[in-house]
DNA sequence: GTGTCATGCGTAT
DNA sequence: TACGCCTGACACG
C-alpha cells in the first residue's frame, strides 16, 4: 500500500532496527548485485523518507534510493530468517534483522547530488512540512487550471498522496475532484492541507488508512473496523454514501480512477 | 491455470 | 495519450 505514509513508517520502524548497524546487503534477484556490494559491510547512518521516495544513507556518502511504485513491498523478518524469494530485489540484514525488499520501481545507488535533484523535484510532504505546506500549495495551484483531483497525484505540489488519500481527502473537504485547482478557495485549500497532515500521520502510526468518522459508522473506533469499513469514496463506486445515502459514483483522470459522493462533493 | 487489475511513475509518441 | 516496468490478489473458468 505505498502511499507516503507507508515509507515514512518504513523509515521509523526499519530505522530503529538497523539505522547505526553494520550491513550485510544482497540482491538475490540480481539487479541490484553491483550496488548491493558497495554498500555491503558498510554503516546505515539513517533512513529517511519525502514523499513516496526512501532514502538509505550509509556511511562515506553512499545513499541507497527506493520507490516501491505500484508493487514494490517490505518485509521485516526476524531469525530464524526464511529462504530470501527469488525475487528480493534488496535483502538489508544484521544478525537480528533482516529488510526484505521485492518489486519496487526503483533501487538505486545515488551520490548526495543525485539525492538533491529527486528532492528537489518534490512539493511539501505532510509529515515533514506541516507548517509551510499549506502555502506552498496554495502557491504553486494559483495559476494551474488542471482539476484538483489531478494536482493532489501530482508529486510536485504535495509530495506523498496516492489514489487513495486524493479520493479520501476530496470527500473530507467536500471539493469535487474536477474543479479547476485554482478555483479553490485559499481556506479550503488550508482545510485540505491540515487534513492530509492528520490523515497521512495516523496512517503512519497505524500502518493503514481509516478516515472514516466514528460518527459515521455507529460510533466504532477505528480499530475495530474491518476491511470495506475505513473509507468514505475510494472504490466504493454505486454503493451508498456514508454521510448521505446518495451512491458514489467514479470517473477517470489521467488513467487513474478517481470516487467521490456527488452530494457531498458538489459540482460549482 | 489464465486474465485482469492495482495504493506509481518515467519515457516515448 | 500509450506503453513499459515490477508483483500479488482476486475473479473466473
Amino acid at each position: 500500500m505505498p502511499e507516503g505514509h507507508v515509507l515514512h513508517r518504513a523509515a521509523r520502524l526499519q530505522g530503529k532496527r538497523l539505522a547505526g548497524r553494520t550491513i550485510r546487503a544482497a540482491s538475490p534477484q540480481g539487479r541490484f548485485s553491483a550496488g548491493a556490494a558497495e554498500i555491503d559491510g558498510t554503516t546505515l547512518e539513517a533512513i529517511e523518507a519525502r514523499g513516496k521516495h526512501l532514502f538509505y544513507r550509509f556511511d562515506g556518502g553512499r545513499v541507497v534510493h527506493v520507490h516501491l511504485g505500484l508493487f514494490g513491498k517490505f518485509r521485516v523478518q526476524t531469525p530464524p530468517f526464511p529462504d530470501p524469494s527469488p525475487n528480493a530485489r534488496l535483502l538489508l540484514s544484521t544478525d537480528t534483522d533482516r529488510i526484505h525488499l521485492a518489486g519496487p520501481t526503483t533501487c538505486a545507488l545515488l551520490d548526495p547530488d543525485a539525492v538533491d535533484r529527486v528532492i528537489e523535484r518534490l512539493g511539501p510532504d505532510p509529515i515533514l512540512d506541516p507548517v509551510d505546506g499549506a502555502e506552498r500549495l496554495t502557491r504553486s495551484l494559483a495559476r494551474r487550471r488542471i482539476p484538483i483531483g489531478a494536482a493532489l497525484l501530482d508529486q510536485k505540489v504535495v509530495a506523498g498522496i496516492g489514489n487513495v488519500y486524493r479520493a479520501e481527502l476530496l470527500f473530507l473537504v467536500g471539493l469535487h475532484p474536477f474543479v479547476p485547482a485554482n478555483e479553490v478557495e485559499p481556506e479550503v485549500l488550508d482545510q485540505l492541507w491540515k487534513l492530509s497532515v492528520d490523515e497521512l500521520r495516523a496512517g503512519e502510526r497505524s500502518g493503514r488508512i481509516v478516515t472514516v468518522r466514528p460518527a459515521d459508522v455507529g460510533e466504532r473506533t477505528r480499530s475495530a473496523l474491518g476491511r470495506g469499513e475505513r473509507l468514505y469514496a475510494y472504490k466504493r463506486q454505486g454503493r451508498a454514501c456514508r454521510r448521505c445515502g446518495t451512491d458514489i459514483v467514479s470517473a477517470d483522470i489521467d488513467g487513474r480512477n478517481v470516487w467521490w459522493c456527488p452530494r457531498c462533493q458538489p459540482e460549482r
